[in-house]
DNA sequence: CGTTCGATGCACT
DNA sequence: GTGCATCGAACGT
């Protein structure tokens, strides 16, 4: 017989490891978000890790704020946030409770709800379907994700994220993008020439002109 | 192709 | 008041 693959949620023991472990094993896997009757997801192919009070990229670099509470909670939980006042990013909260950390879901591929994407993105119906989760504010946009689902189980709530045994073929790791401290840490992975993964973007300079 | 820049809300200093 | 874990339009080459 065949065996198909099972799609299993991903337990909270996934998410209780080493966020570099877990950035990285994400890629491959499945979000899911149940909204209404309808299912909107897609494999993940592109991650960043923000690691503790140290990272000085992580939103924990200044200690224990109201925002990133989140990130100090236990594994297995969503941490989403606005960023520029208008996109809603969405990380996988890692690490034990009182460690904060967190990996950034920067681009999917679709696979279910494709009209649904169409729809919540502006000009959606423009788009070539690699383009609809490409980034981590429009991933967020084509699958509905904004502060309600902060803090989110992704082990036990409309927002999940499944193992179906898909794999990447090959990953490539380097610097995280849009960020102007910590770029020195390689903590970004990615399925190698996925045309859904977001590239690199020029970053405006700091403007340290003459003086 | 490349780079620049405005939109837009809020956490934090 | 400053600075974003972004995006897409506009412009220059």
């Amino acid at each position: 017989m065949t065996s198909t693959p099972v799609a299993r949620v991903l337990p909270r023991s996934f998410y209780d490891r080493p966020t570099l472990t877990v950035a990285r094993e994400l890629l491959g896997k499945v979000l899911v978000h149940r909204v209404g009757r309808s299912v909107v997801s897609g494999m993940i192919l592109e991650t960043e890790a923000y690691i503790g009070e140290d990272d000085p990229a992580c939103h924990a670099a200044p200690g224990p704020t109201p925002r990133n509470a989140p990130l100090y909670g236990p594994p297995g939980h969503a941490y989403v946030y606005l960023n520029y006042g208008m996109h809603y990013l969405v990380n996988a909260v890692t690490e034990r409770e009182g460690s904060p950390a967190a990996v950034l879901i920067r681009a999917l591929q679709p696979l279910e709800g494709v009209s649904g994407m169409r729809r919540r993105r502006a000009r959606g119906d423009g788009l070539a379907e690699s383009d609809l989760c490409r980034g981590p504010g429009n991933l967020t946009r084509a699958l509905g994700i904004s502060l309600t689902q902060n803090l989110a189980d992704l082990a036990e709530s409309a927002l999940v994220i499944e193992d179906r045994g898909m794999a990447i073929a090959e990953v490539s790791r380097g610097p995280r993008v849009g960020i102007r401290v910590g770029v020195d840490r390689h903590w970004r992975f990615w399925a190698t020439g996925h045309p859904a993964v977001s590239g690199p973007r020029p970053r405006r300079r700091r403007t340290p002109v003459l003086r």
